[in-house]
DNA sequence: TTCATTTCTTGCCATTTGCCAAGAGCATTG
DNA sequence: CAATGCTCTTGGCAAATGGCAAGAAATGAA
């Protein structure tokens, strides 16, 4: 029995037939993950084409001198997995650990290759999912290289509040670009005006 | 006639056969581009999926304020397009510019989807040029939170010396995310050493 | 509830980087 | 060759951000 959400899901994206959507859903199982748990550790290949339908998950990666970077948030509603391990099954070096308990559904690798040799419409719909995420990280790059700290702040909070609620503000932090220490700040200033 | 470096590179993948990289090739056709002219211009949609034999080209976005950021630096054998506005058919916020006379190979999105069709296994090779430039991406944006800009200055010039002998210094200071005085000092503080 | 741990804030100061303006160095053009 | 216009460098100063450490606040565990 798969899930609503995910069947709407495939629909939403207009790239599969509603028919085809029922029978990808379908291959789906379904996954929990309770939280402070992982999807996915570093130094592990990445095996889970993974929907989540409820919950939160963040991923992060440690640079050189051990701290925890955040690389991405992910919300209800979004496909998660790390796209170069998975792919090109590497060991990841990021983590994707969830921050609440968290629901969803997951197709391993092989799974997702029967899948575009069986249903052809959704070979675009895994291409699409993989452009989006390359053009907001363009985008993301390109306000880091532009725009100060307190703008970028600013943009999250207003396009993505949901992070704050969810997310502890270290996280948010090193993922806005900046420590924790000037978060603070910036936001000290920012609720001035 | 299809050029042996296209070829070459088709092979060099390991993603089709000998036979089909041949075939592939055939269908591409030979473009130039003189130094300063573009092969596509913002507002634009992408339509040229473009083998880079010879040359250098440099891809940048404007600013609000109306300055030009280096988003990225393409030498020969790399494939060159805006991966957003050509797969969803989009107007292109980004510029890209030969820097030196180029010489090329191009099909079109129709051509490319073409393919998709008729050389099975070229999906493979197109999904992982999509999955390398993310990761690249996702890679520098990872030394854009984690190093100082000398650190990305030393790593682009001993991963991509290349890039200095072509491109102009505060075009490169962009795409470090820094200006050109940044990078002048860094430059002046590194030869010390 | 109480204790321990983690997260967040704040102050102080250092460092990095940006902004502006001037000048030097180069290349292009007429 | 001279004039013009870029590019790059440099100096002075301001603004943004980081590092460290202490304390407050919130959270989680016993």
């Amino acid at each position: 029995m798969s899930s609503p959400k995910l069947v709407r899901f495939f629909k939403n994206s207009n790239l599969v037939s509603p028919k085809a959507a029922e029978e990808i859903a379908s291959t789906f199982s379904p996954k929990e993950i309770k939280k402070n748990n992982f999807l996915l550790k570093e130094g592990r290949v990445c095996d889970e084409y993974f929907f989540l339908e409820n919950g939160f998950i963040r991923a992060f990666a440690n640079d050189i001198d051990g701290n925890e970077v955040t690389t991405n948030f992910y919300s209800s509603g979004q496909v998660v997995f790390e796209v170069s391990s998975f792919f090109n099954r590497t060991v990841s070096k990021e983590n994707f650990q969830a921050i609440v308990d968290c629901e969803g559904w997951y197709i391993t690798y092989e799974q997702l290759n029967n899948l575009f040799h069986s249903m052809h419409d959704f070979r675009d719909f895994g291409r699409s999912i993989l452009v989006k995420g390359f053009s907001s990280l363009k985008i993301r790059m390109l306000s880091m290289i532009t725009e100060t700290a307190e703008q970028r702040y600013d943009t999250l909070l207003k396009t993505n509040p949901e992070i704050f609620q969810q997310a502890a503000l270290k996280h948010i932090a090193s993922y806005l670009g900046i420590t924790d220490t000037s978060l603070s700040r910036i936001r000290k200033e920012y609720t001035k005006k």
